[in-house]
DNA sequence: TCTTCTTA
C-alpha cells in the first residue's frame, strides 16, 4: 500500500505535542488525518495511560473512523479503539482512542470538568465550525487552563486560514499536510441570460454525461428544484444506460441507498443532491460534479425567535468542496453554473453556525458551566449579543435558569437530557403528569427527520399526533403503514425509548394522546396559537402563523406549533402542530395569564370600546365589556382614532377651515403663530382637542365638537383680534358690498368680486400686515372670471379697454364706463343716479 | 411545498 502524504509530518505533529501544549493541522482531503494520527499518538509517554478522544460532527463519521481503526489493529470497535455516539458506543477498558461525536465531548466536560481520563482530545473537521465544535473548544480551553496544564489539544481542518485557531490555542504551531486526490477540471457555464436555472442544469448534465466518463453528482439547494430537474431531465428523454437518482435527507433511506450504491443494473447515475452529498455522504463512481452554485441554510431570527430557511451562493470553500466530489477515484471535471466574475465575489467560507441559529442550547450550556458572560471565554466567534440573550429569556421562562443567568437545578437536569432546553423542559413536565412516554415520542418526532411522506392526493398534514399514532401502531401491531418511512420510524421509536429510560420515571402511563398540544406547550409556551380562521393563528410571541394548506387542524381553537418556518414579511408555515384545550391552558399557564382593562378606539365600531381581559402573552383568552372605563383612558383612546382616521373624522364647517386656513397663512408669515397642517395638528392633539374630549366615546360625539371656538381658544384672545385685521374673513370693496375672502391657499389669498363693484379702486388691497396683495379674480355679470390680477392699478391702465370690449359686446345693457378710476362702482346693471 | 447536523 501506498505510503499516505500525513506519514511524512506525523514525527513533526509528535514532536510538537511532546513539547506539550497544542497544536493545529490542515490536511487536504486525502490526506488520511482522520485515521492515522490518533494511531501515531497511542504510545506516546506523556498519555500516562489516559485516553485520546477525538471529535467527529456525525455519528456515521465516528463509528467508521473507529471501525477502519480497528480494522488496521485487527480489532473490533470496543477495543484498543472505540467509539461514543448518542444511544450508541463501544468501548471498554482496553479502549486508548475514543471517537465521539462533537456534543459527547461537552457532556464529558460537563460532569467531569478536569477531564481526568483523557490526555489529549482531536477535533477533526473543525473547518465545519458547528455550533458543537467550537462549544466543545472553548470549554475544553476553559479545563486546560484552569484545571489541566498538561491537556494536549488537536485541532485539525481541511482548509487553509488556521491563523485564527493558532492565536485562539495560544500561538500553536501549523502543520500543514498536501492531500492526495485526483485532478478535476473546472469548467464555468452560468446560464444564458433569461434561462432557468434549472433548464440550464438539466441541459449541462445532458452534455457532460455525453462527453465524460462516470456518474454525475449534480448539487441543488433543496427538494423542489430536484424534482424540477428531474422532470425537465424526464420530459427530455433519458439515455438507456443511465438513470436519475434524487438524493436528500428527507428522502426515505432505501431511496438515498439507491442514490449511493451502484445500480444494480450496471447504469451511470445522474445523482441530483443537496448539500448532504457535500460532506454527509460519500459517493465512489463520480467523475462529473455539476453545481448550481447555491445552498439552502436554516437562519434564526432573534426577533421572532422562530427559525426560517434562505436560499444563498454557495462559498468558495463549499463549491471546491464540491468540486472535490469528482476526483476521489479517478481524474474528473466540474461544471460551475456561474460566472468567473461571480466567482471573485463569492465568501470565502460558510458562516460558522455561531452566527445564525438558535443559542438557547448554548446559554444552557455555558449557565451550567457556570459562566455569567460568554464574553469571558476563548472563541472564534463570539456569541451574537442578541441570539444570546433571546436565549437567555427562553431559559429563564422555561425555568432553567434565574434572571441573573445562574443555572437551576431544573436547568442542570435539563441540561444533563441532551436534548434542546425546549424538549427537556417538556420532559421533565411530562414527567410530573405521567405522560413521559407521550412525551418521547413527541421529542423525538421533533428531533428526527419527518416520517411523512404525502401520499398521492393526500392533503398536507401538520398535525403531529399523526406520526404519534403511526409510533404506536408501529409498536403495537408493527405496523408501519403506507407513505411512512419505516427506517425513520424505527429511528424515532429508538430515540424515545432511550430518552424515556434516563429519566429516572415510574411513572410511565398510558398515553394520552389527546394530551399532545399541551406537552407541547411547556416547549413552546411561546408559540401557543389562537385561531384567527382560516387556517390562521396568532401566537403567544404576538407572531402570525398560518397551516400550508386545508386540514382538519384549520378549525381547532388553539394550537401548540412546535415546528415552524419564520417568513420575513408574512406569515409563518405551521410544520408541526397539536390542538390544545383552552381549559388546559387555564390550568398549566395560569401563572403567565394576565388580566387587563383596555380601552381602545375601534375603527369597525367607530367609537371607544373598553373590555376587560384575560390575555395569555399576545392572544385574548377571554374578555367582557369594561364597566367603566377610566376618563383618562377612554379620552386617550379617542386621540388614538383621530390618529388613525384622520383629522377628517372632526367636522369641519365651512367657518371652520376658513378660520384654519386664515391662522396658516399667519403662522406662514410669522412663526410665532401655530402651524394649522395636518401633521401638526395631530402632533399635538392633547394640547388643544384633549380637554374637549372628556364625556365622549365615538365618532358622533366627536363630529359635535364646535371647532371654531376651539381653534379660537387654541390661539388665545390676544391673536385672535389681531388675525380678524390681518386677516379678514371679509373685504369690503367700493360698490359697499362686504365680500368672503377665500384663503384655500393660504399662500394667496383671493378676492372673487364682479368687475364693477371695483370702480374707483387704485390699488389692489393688502393684507397681512401689508405683506400679502389678494389675488383678484374679477368677474363678469354673470359671475365667470374675466381677468385674475394681483396689481389692480397696471389692469385699470393696461388690460381694462381690451376686457371692457369683449363685455360691452356679450352685456350691452351693463355700464362699461371709459374711465373706471372716476366711475360709479355698482352691484347692479348700472349705478342708480341718487 | 423543508438545508444539514447533534447531546455519556
Amino acid at each position: 500500500m501506498n505510503e499516505l502524504p500525513i506519514q511524512r509530518v506525523l514525527p513533526e505533529l509528535l514532536d510538537r505535542l511532546r513539547r506539550g501544549g497544542s497544536a493545529v493541522l490542515v490536511a487536504e482531503p486525502g490526506a488520511g488525518k482522520t485515521t492515522q494520527v490518533p494511531l501515531a499518538f497511542i504510545h506516546e509517554e506523556w498519555l500516562s495511560g489516559r485516553k485520546i478522544v477525538m471529535l467527529e460532527p456525525r455519528r456515521l463519521a465516528a463509528r467508521s473512523a473507529a471501525e477502519y481503526m480497528s480494522r488496521m489493529l485487527g480489532e473490533q470497535p470496543g477495543g484498543t479503539v472505540g467509539y461514543r455516539v448518542r444511544m450508541d458506543s463501544r468501548t471498554s477498558r482496553a479502549t486508548k482512542i475514543e471517537v465521539v461525536t462533537e456534543g459527547i465531548l461537552t457532556r464529558m466536560l460537563q460532569s467531569d470538568p478536569g477531564l481526568e481520563d483523557v490526555g489529549m482530545i482531536i477535533f477533526d473537521e473543525f473547518h465545519e465550525r458547528n455550533l458543537q465544535g467550537d462549544l466543545g473548544l472553548a470549554l475544553a480551553l476553559e479545563a486546560k487552563a484552569a484545571l489541566r496544564e498538561d491537556l494536549r489539544i488537536l485541532v485539525m481542518s481541511a482548509t487553509l486560514e488556521a491563523e485564527p485557531v493558532a492565536a485562539l490555542l495560544g500561538n500553536a504551531p501549523v502543520v500543514n499536510c498536501p492531500g492526495r486526490q485526483f485532478p478535476v477540471e473546472t469548467v464555468y457555464r452560468p446560464p444564458a441570460a433569461g434561462t432557468p436555472l434549472e433548464k440550464h442544469m438539466a441541459a449541462v448534465i445532458r452534455e457532460a454525461s455525453a462527453s465524460h466518463p462516470g456518474d454525475v453528482l449534480a448539487f441543488l439547494p433543496g427538494r423542489g428544484e430536484i424534482r424540477r430537474v428531474q422532470a425537465e431531465l424526464e420530459s427530455g428523454g433519458i439515455p438507456a444506460d443511465c438513470v436519475v437518482r434524487p438524493l436528500y435527507g428527507q428522502l426515505p433511506q432505501k431511496e438515498q441507498e439507491a442514490a449511493v450504491l451502484p445500480d444494480p443494473q450496471g447504469r451511470r447515475k445522474w445523482i441530483l443532491a443537496t448539500s448532504i452529498a457535500e460532506t454527509s455522504l460519500t459517493i465512489d463512481g463520480v467523475r462529473i460534479v455539476v453545481d448550481c452554485g447555491y445552498m439552502r441554510t436554516q437562519l434564526f431570527s432573534a426577533r421572532t425567535g422562530m427559525p426560517y430557511l434562505a436560499t444563498d451562493r454557495v462559498s468558495r470553500a463549499s463549491a471546491d468542496q464540491r468540486r472535490g466530489r469528482a476526483g476521489r477515484t479517478a481524474p474528473g471535471i466540474a461544471y460551475r453554473l456561474w460566472s468567473h466574475e461571480v466567482q471573485n465575489h463569492l465568501r470565502s467560507r460558510n458562516t460558522p453556525e455561531m452566527l445564525q441559529t438558535d443559542l438557547a442550547p448554548l446559554a444552557l450550556e455555558l449557565a451550567a458551566w457556570g459562566v455569567q458572560d460568554p464574553r469571558d471565554m476563548l472563541w472564534l466567534d463570539p456569541p451574537p449579543e442578541n441570539a444570546y440573550e433571546r436565549g437567555k429569556e427562553l431559559l429563564q421562562r422555561l425555568g432553567a435558569a434565574r434572571p441573573d443567568g445562574s443555572v437551576t437545578e431544573k436547568g442542570r437536569k435539563m441540561a444533563e437530557l441532551g436534548l434542546h432546553p425546549r424538549l427537556s423542559a417538556m420532559m421533565l413536565q411530562a414527567e410530573e403528569m405521567g405522560q413521559s412516554g407521550l412525551a418521547a415520542v413527541l421529542a423525538a418526532v421533533l428531533q428526527e427527520r419527518d416520517i411523512f411522506r404525502a401520499g398521492p392526493g393526500a392533503g398536507p398534514d401538520s398535525d403531529i399526533r399523526s406520526r404519534v399514532q403511526a409510533v404506536n401502531r408501529w409498536e403495537q401491531q408493527g405496523v408501519a403503514g403506507s407513505h411512512i418511512d419505516e427506517a425513520a420510524l424505527k429511528r424515532i421509536v429508538q430515540e424515545s425509548r432511550y430518552m424515556q429510560k434516563r429519566l429516572d420515571t415510574n411513572s410511565a402511563g398510558a398515553w394520552q394522546i389527546e394530551k399532545s398540544g399541551l406537552l407541547l406547550s411547556f416547549a413552546y409556551p411561546d408559540r401557543i396559537g389562537q385561531s384567527r380562521g382560516g387556517g390562521k393563528f396568532l401566537l403567544t410571541s404576538g407572531r402570525g402563523v398560518e397551516l400550508p394548506g386545508e386540514q382538519p387542524l384549520s378549525r381547532e381553537a388553539y394550537v401548540t406549533v412546535a415546528a415552524v418556518d419564520d417568513r420575513k414579511g408574512a406569515e409563518g408555515k405551521i410544520l408541526l402542530a397539536a390542538p390544545v384545550s383552552l381549559e388546559d391552558l387555564r390550568r398549566h399557564h395560569g401563572d403567565d395569564i394576565t388580566e387587563e382593562t383596555t380601552v381602545e378606539w375601534d375603527p369597525s365600531l367607530g367609537g371607544v370600546k373598553s373590555r376587560h381581559q384575560l390575555r395569555l402573552g399576545a392572544i385574548v383568552l377571554r374578555e367582557s365589556p369594561a364597566a367603566e372605563p377610566p376618563a383618562e383612558a377612554v379620552a386617550q383612546a379617542l386621540l388614538d382614532g383621530i390618529r388613525a382616521e384622520g383629522l377628517g373624522i372632526l367636522a369641519w364647517t365651512k367657518q371652520a377651515v376658513q378660520l384654519r386656513q386664515r391662522l396658516q397663512l399667519m403662522h406662514e408669515a410669522d412663526p410665532d403663530w401655530p402651524d394649522m397642517g395636518d401633521e401638526a395638528l395631530l402632533e399635538h392633539l392633547e394640547e388643544w382637542l384633549l380637554p374637549y374630549l372628556y364625556g365622549i366615546k365615538s365618532r358622533s360625539g366627536l363630529q359635535k365638537l364646535q371647532l371654531v371656538p376651539i381653534l379660537e381658544q387654541m390661539v388665545g384672545w390676544d391673536k385672535k383680534s389681531r388675525l380678524d385685521q390681518e386677516a379678514p374673513t371679509h373685504i369690503t370693496v367700493p360698490s359697499g358690498s362686504k365680500i368672503a375672502v377665500d384663503y384655500s391657499n393660504p399662500k394667496q389669498p383671493v378676492l372673487a368680486v364682479k368687475l364693477q363693484e371695483m370702480f374707483g379702486l387704485h390699488e389692489t388691497p393688502k393684507i397681512c400686515f401689508g405683506k400679502i396683495p389678494l389675488t383678484i379674480h374679477l368677474l363678469s355679470p354673470a359671475q365667470r372670471p374675466v381677468q385674475i390680477t394681483s396689481d389692480l392699478a397696471s389692469f385699470w391702465k393696461h388690460g381694462y379697454f381690451e376686457v371692457k370690449k369683449d363685455l360691452k359686446g356679450r352685456y350691452p345693457k351693463h355700464y362699461w364706463p371709459d374711465d373706471p378710476l372716476e366711475a360709479i362702482p355698482t352691484r347692479r346693471t348700472r349705478p342708480h343716479p341718487q
